[in-house]
DNA sequence: CGTGCCCCCTGTCAGC
DNA sequence: TGCTGACAGGGGGCAC
């Protein structure tokens, strides 16, 4: 669920809090959440002290030092799946302990930051440094960094004659974008999503470079879509929900009063939506 | 190597 | 009031 625009609010609201606290022990309910054996994960960060609050694609990533270290040395990378949450509760806190807690994380100071994930389609990793390294390689460009220009995008776009919309998913060609931002995106760039991505136009490109990072930059503003489980990390709810423009709006008329109605399609085992006349079908033939 | 399909899991909702 | 099937923001593994 989590996407980039989630996965950084998230990231704003743990920063303050949790920097520079210490885990004191984990409790691990669900193993299944980690990639590796529980007493390994244990041992690899109770004692440590939170570093830098952190984000790559849509994963929260937390820096770790021990005592004497200035930079982070051990990664946590937290890929939150369709229904992953980072709570973060502090000793005061009287609200109902969370339904489905996954791993608990004692803090010094009596707090607790609580992964939670109803599905447990999420997965928590420990790694040093050079396999940090090595898995951030392995991602796409971050879509707000700088280094993200159209031409950037038009050179990825060229080697591919997947479907765009396939393409924006694949998350080693670009970080934390997942299906709603992408329809979003091409709702807002006039791209079909099943036009093949090496078929874009210069100018189609330069709207869809424009279109993603304003869709990501305004969804982030809201602090996200919250359609069920997705929450910041205090628990409250996104609201750019409101705000979409095709996705999940099945049926409902063009938001540009075209006069069509926004279409669903079924294509890579998700569900794609789009205005058919907004968005015109790519030829095909030839 | 790239691509498409299935699966992991729980919850919700529409239709009967 | 059930029951059943479709579907949900992600991504890893496998066959081709």
């Amino acid at each position: 669920m989590p996407e980039l625009p989630e996965a950084e609010t998230i990231r704003r609201g743990l920063e303050a809090p949790l920097g520079g606290r210490t885990i004191l022990r984990i409790y691990v309910r669900f193993p299944d959440l980690l990639a590796a054996p529980p007493p390994a994960f244990r041992s690899a960060l109770e004692g440590r002290h939170v570093h830098t609050v952190g984000r790559r694609g849509k994963n929260v990533v937390l820096g770790f030092s021990d005592s004497g270290g200035q930079g982070p040395d051990l990664r946590l990378v937290v890929n939150l799946g369709m229904s992953g949450r980072l709570v973060l509760r502090e000793r005061d806190d009287a609200s109902e302990p969370p339904s489905h807690p996954g791993v608990e994380f004692e803090l010094d100071g009596g707090g607790r930051l609580i992964y939670h994930d109803i599905r447990r389609f999420g997965r928590l990793r420990v790694l040093e440094e050079p396999a940090f390294r090595e898995w951030s390689d392995g991602l796409g460009p971050e879509p707000l960094s700088r280094r993200f220009t159209a031409k950037r995008l038009m050179a990825g776009l060229s080697r591919s004659g997947s479907p765009v919309r396939s393409w924006l998913l694949d998350q080693r060609r670009i970080a934390g974008v997942g299906n709603i931002y992408a329809n979003e995106a091409l709702f807002g760039a006039r791209v079909h999503p099943r036009t093949a991505a090496n078929r874009l136009s210069e100018v189609e490109v330069r709207q869809l470079h424009r279109a993603l990072r304003r869709v990501l930059r305004a969804a982030i503003q809201a602090q996200g879509t919250t359609f069920q489980d997705y929450r910041t990390a205090l628990g409250s709810r996104g609201s750019y929900a409101s705000r979409l423009r095709v996705y999940g709006r099945e049926g409902r008329p063009c938001s540009r009063r075209c006069g069509a109605g926004v279409e669903r399609l079924v294509f890579g085992n998700r569900s794609a939506f789009l205005c058919p006349r907004c968005q015109s079908e790519p030829d095909l033939r030839e």
